[in-house]
RNA sequence: UGCUCGGUAGCUCAGCGGUAGAGCAGGUGGCUGUUAACCACUUUGUCGCAGGUUCGAAUCCUGCCCGAGCAGCCA
């Protein structure tokens, strides 16, 4: 019986040490150049940004299939791996078998030459299978297995918090409402509104915004944990970074203050990014050569230095005292506009900086209130190009500031008994902060539109795939 | 949602009152090792949609649709 030869992945080959008499690949062609007497393919399977060249000589028996060997087509190629006798590549594949597995015809919409973001948007069942894709998304996947080492690392117990959720979290943003009633007839109470409580879960329900709020609970037993998942937001926003649906990292840890909470944004930060550093030089090259050439200096960087942090009230001191014109005031009491804190990260400090003790009036219930009766202990991480990654605070840990508050943002305690009962058994101080996971794979891959670093983008009125 | 810019060949784009173009892709032929191969020849268009102005509109005007950028909301 003969031997099957297992399917080698094409990054393996390119990364051996030895030629090999005998190898089996399989992927899809990226090109195909004839020149008399035998062809080049270039065949990519995804393992890597490489391709490998594969040298099928017309003297070949089947050399006629080699018409079906198009630009997309599906192929399997069996021969000898040897050292290349042309120039740019220490491998190829001179071939003694090919099949094609699948054909793809002159219509196939990704061609050899430079497509623009928005076309492959249009294409998002086809771009993966680009160049620039193929590195997006694998750079995609070693960010989150990053994002799990750093807190494994650290023991941080992972958590899963629902994704339908009661409350309409912190009062702020719109929700998409999750419900199973018949949207043409539904029941309706004696004020003739539609009566959630006979909905599927007898109340009005969403999809989250934020896991925050059960996290406490969890960190409140575990010290400390994080979530990794989907988060939602129905607000109508139109900009290249702000998704309907996308991915956030949210630590948080019970005997942790914010400077604590703020040393561990900085952390988790650098770390990230040395750890793409680390391991995705090959898809960052790309990335640096046609995206941002300031790239990898940029990641350097910012692995290297301390974060710049600043007080809310130092921070509009020195746009007040910065002499540039802003479109939008800088006053003590409002919320720092994009421009301002595009001013602070990439003109004052030039790098990230983290601003701090923001007025109690723009931030939710559930910020801790400073001493000085002001403030609370709130904190935003800002990074150069694309604003805040980072927005995170200490928690309301007192029983009665906390319900204080909840009265003051107009929030009833009923509807927040459970989160009000964390700090009438054992409360203690804690801190935690949400980091944007596609903004932080834009900073890291210098990609300008959060569309393209999420394989199938959510945005208002786009859900086709 | 507001402001700004854009929609011309499969893709990238030029043309911006005188009747449709280039490069690439596709096709044909050539080339003894190419590297987004090269050389020659060659096919392709409701110029986003609907009105209007004009002798004449891809070009000017209005409305709509779609996309992008910026702002707000935030991650």
């Amino acid at each position: 019986m003969k031997m099957k030869t297992k399917r080698t992945l094409v990054k393996a080959a390119l990364g051996r040490e030895e030629s090999m008499d005998s190898i089996l690949i399989k992927g899809w062609v990226r090109t195909r150049r004839d020149s008399k007497g035998f062809s080049f393919v270039e065949v990519n399977d995804g393992s890597c940004l490489k391709n490998i060249q594969v040298i099928v000589d017309a003297t070949w028996p089947d050399y006629a299939k080699i018409d079906e060997v198009t630009t997309g087509a599906a192929i399997s190629v069996t021969g000898e791996l040897a050292a290349s006798l042309g120039k740019g590549q220490k491998w190829e594949i001179r071939a003694s078998g090919l099949e094609v597995l699948g054909t793809a015809d002159s219509s196939y919409p990704l061609q050899k030459k430079g497509h623009g973001a928005e076309y492959l948007r249009e294409i998002a069942h086809l771009r993966p299978r680009s160049n620039m894709f193929g590195c997006i998304f694998r750079v995609r996947n070693r960010l989150a297995f990053a994002v799990h080492n750093f807190f494994q690392e650290k023991e941080f117990l992972y958590v899963h918090t629902p994704l339908i959720t009661a409350n309409d979290c912190e009062g702020a943003g719109e929700l998409f409402r999750v419900s199973s009633l018949d949207a043409k007839s539904p029941p309706l109470n004696d004020a003739g509104e539609v009566d959630f409580g006979e909905d599927f879960f007898a109340r009005p329900t969403y999809l989250a915004v934020s896991g925050q709020l059960e996290a406490e609970i969890f960190a409140t037993a575990f010290s400390n944990v994080y979530t990794f998942g989907p988060t939602f937001r129905a607000e109508n926003s139109n900009t290249s970074r702000h998704a309907s649906e996308f991915w956030m990292i949210e630590p948080e840890m019970a005997f942790c203050d914010l400077e604590g909470n703020m040393d561990l944004a900085e952390e988790f930060v650098k770390y990230l990014i040395a750890d793409i550093l680390k391991n995705c030089q090959e898809d960052l090259s790309l990335f640096a050569r046609f995206v941002d050439k300031g790239l990898l200096n940029r990641l350097q960087f910012v692995v290297d230095r301390p974060f710049k942090r600043v007080s809310y009230t130092k921070a509009i001191e020195l746009l007040q005292k910065s002499g540039k014109k802003f479109e939008f005031p800088v006053d003590y009491g409002a919320n720092l506009q994009s421009e301002h804190e595009r001013y602070l990260a990439e003109d004052h400090f030039r790098c990230p900086v983290t601003v701090y003790d923001f007025p109690k009036e723009i931030k939710p219930f559930y910020m801790r209130s400073n001493d000085d009766g002001k403030t609370v202990g709130a904190m935003d991480l800002l990074v150069p190009k694309i604003g805040e990654i980072v927005g995170g605070s200490q928690r309301e840990e007192r029983f009665d500031v906390l319900s204080e508050n909840l009265k003051h943002h107009g929030l009833s305690e009923k509807d927040y008994w459970w989160y009000l009962e964390l700090r009438k058994y054992g409360t203690v101080e804690h801190s935690g902060f949400g980091l944007g996971f596609e903004r932080m794979l834009m900073f890291v891959t210098g990609v300008a539109n959060i569309r393209d670093v999420i394989p199938f983008a959510r945005t208002p009125g786009n859900a086709e795939f």
